[in-house]
DNA sequence: GCTTGACTTAGACCGCGCTCGAACTCGCAG
DNA sequence: CTGCGAGTTCGAGCGCGGTCTAAGTCAAGC
């Protein structure tokens, strides 16, 4: 699987897929073809479908680098893993609530808009 | 009203209330007392916390200048805002049923961690 | 009169997460 | 042989949203 299509299939761009594995998110390089061209795996690109996929719910790249170094470690790191996750769960709810507050806020304020109209 | 204690209301910094002002998120800038320190009302201190709704909600600062600008234009923007509004409501929607979607799938792999690890 | 603390300004600086540009190498089709 | 397209590296640059510093002013309390 070439960059490129690892791209399409993760939503990041190429120029990401170099920066992500550069910083140090990758579990490994990805090996390269007789050309010197990097050769994903469906694995790797299901690796980075989950580093995306937690980007979107906020963690940090940071946080992404810290689950990578665990990962990277094998399994005796299950655990503090899952913890991870876990706090980032947590942390995900906790967005997605305060989302919501303020959302209702939102509808409040669309709502005076309503009445200043006279519900046009 | 102080600086402080409108940052404190509000959750911002009182550096972050000046770098409001300055970028023109405030329908007026608070008049100031003879000392020349800011005096704010109870209205400026919802509409910042409005504003700062907004912007946890994920709107940018440019699209908070938008709102503002309208709403120093008077009540024949009414209409105008509730759009505004509105389209970002949508985009919080959505983004709440991403993060939703992404946190699925953080469950499912948590999961994975429970069984590798044989629920202990 | 002096210190303390809350405020003021202008402008520099920062961290994050990309994003892009320049210059290069390959392999392949015409 | 000549393009062309897809990849490569290294490093610089960028947009966003604050965040902070330095130097100053003022009022109140000791």
């Amino acid at each position: 699987m070439t960059i490129a299509q690892v791209a399409e299939r993760t939503g990041l761009t190429a120029h990401t897929l170099r920066y992500y594995e550069r910083t140090g998110l990758l579990l490994e390089p990805p090996p390269r073809g007789g050309n010197g061209h990097r050769r994903y795996t469906d694995r790797d690109a299901d690796w980075i479908r989950l580093l995306s996929r937690l980007r979107g719910t906020g963690m940090s790249i940071a946080g992404l680098r810290r689950y990578a170094d665990l990962a990277r470690r094998g399994e005796d790191t299950y655990a503090a893993r899952k913890e991870l996750l876990l706090a980032h769960r947590a942390e995900v709810v906790a967005k997605i609530e305060q989302l919501q507050d303020d959302l209702a806020h939102v509808d409040y304020k669309i709502e005076i808009y309503d009445k200043l109209m006279g519900e046009r």
